[in-house]
DNA sequence: ACAATATTTGACAAATATCCCATTTTTGGG
DNA sequence: CCCAAAAATGGGATATTTGTCAAATATTGT
């Protein structure tokens, strides 16, 4: 039943007590997604992980305390996989049309971790202050190049994330398909004031498909004991 | 501590039954809002309605029944004082630049029933469902009046509402002032093809203030005992 | 294989939740 | 004022959840 989760792929590696924490991680999010962060109980997420309910607390201080690893652990793996996707990408209509395709795309890929996010981005107003300043720079860059007619403040941006929060999770609840990420885009553009045309274009480009291909990360020791 | 809620107050004129059921509606409304449905205990709800625990199970079978009741009354009188509103408003972007703008003024006027109206809408798919229903004729006329040159389908509709509702979080969190609706309005409107100048001049019209007073229900009596 | 250390386990106390229902209180007509 | 119907009450049986801890098990360097 349980395929294993991407924390844990990343995970694989490790010693043994990073993989416990990752499976708890992976059965926080698969559940947080699923029924929302207030609905889920320390007990289920340690019966999802398959591990007993004590283990939960020496990994975690509580619930809270998973909710933040995981949508910390989420958020930062997104960003690199983005920023990876962009770093030669230097138009600015270009560049925020692929963070929100990838964004979109995610609900698709992989419907737990888009899930998860999704709540975290309500639950931790933090989480939504990182990503309004994870763009804020793209989309001034696009006022910069002349492409943007719109100037870019925080509501600018918070709408601009609006929008694609609203797409990721008309997709998580299978309300539309994948062209989704496009749409949207297209829209976004044309509310930063680029022609219709242009957008329509640029929105439509092809892009590689998303894959949040995970990189084991290397070996640690227990924390006294290095060999 | 507690001033009257708004289904308490249109129900003054009820039985006593319907007072309590009102008295609950009202707490459930407020927990929803602050703390999200799951978080909610029925224990809670009773409490801050101040009857009985006993009581809750007279009025409502569980917490879903009392949340679609809530969510179903709030939705009811926000439509029914929106439309009140736009009677005699032929002119597409005005209609559409007035509901936004009075939806996102809910979060400083009722931030209660902003709150629980903004969880309903991402827990019952119905409800956002008729949301869009509700709108796609006002947008459907904007392209009949030429104004909006974006073809209307649900894509389009639902990041419409994504932005609208993402404001309204905005505006619950404090992170915007009373501004907000208007600048979202202008966004939308953009998005929608209408010309910079001309969606400023719309989407900042002065309107009067929405203020929800609610008209109190005739009184009802029980059932087999008329006088 | 052994010993030391790290990790997991599962039972349990305390707190909280759900839902029921016999009893009490309130209401309003006559 | 009195009575019958309506409404509310709150105690309690049952279930779930949280968080702790002594004991059991697994891992690893030597």
């Amino acid at each position: 039943m349980s395929s294993k989760g991407l924390f844990v792929s990343e995970a694989v590696l490790l010693g043994k007590s990073a993989r416990t924490r990752a499976r708890l991680m992976d059965a926080a999010a698969q559940l947080f997604a699923r029924q929302g962060f207030e609905a889920v109980s320390v007990n289920e997420i340690a019966r999802v992980a398959e591990v007993a309910n004590g283990t939960f607390y020496v990994h975690f201080r509580d619930k809270d305390e998973i909710a933040g690893a995981v949508a910390f652990g989420i958020a930062q793996e997104v960003v690199r996989q983005l920023d990876e996707a962009m770093t030669d990408i230097d138009d600015a209509m270009e560049r925020t049309s692929m963070a929100t395709r990838r964004f979109i795309d995610l609900a698709g890929s992989e419907p737990d971790w888009g899930g998860a996010l999704f709540r975290a981005v309500l639950t931790f107003q933090d989480l939504r202050e990182s990503v309004i300043g994870y763009l804020r720079a793209d989309l001034q860059r696009g006022v910069s190049q002349g492409v943007f007619t719109t100037e870019i403040d925080d509501v600018v941006i918070d709408t601009f994330v609006s929008m694609a929060m609203g797409a990721l999770f008309g997709r998580l609840n299978g309300r539309f398909g994948p062209e989704l990420g496009s749409r949207v885009a297209e829209l976004q553009l044309r509310m930063l004031g680029v022609p219709a045309r242009k957008a329509a274009k640029v929105a439509w480009r092809e892009i590689p498909p998303l894959e949040l291909h995970i990189r084991p990360l290397a070996k640690t020791w227990p924390v006294g004991r290095q060999p």
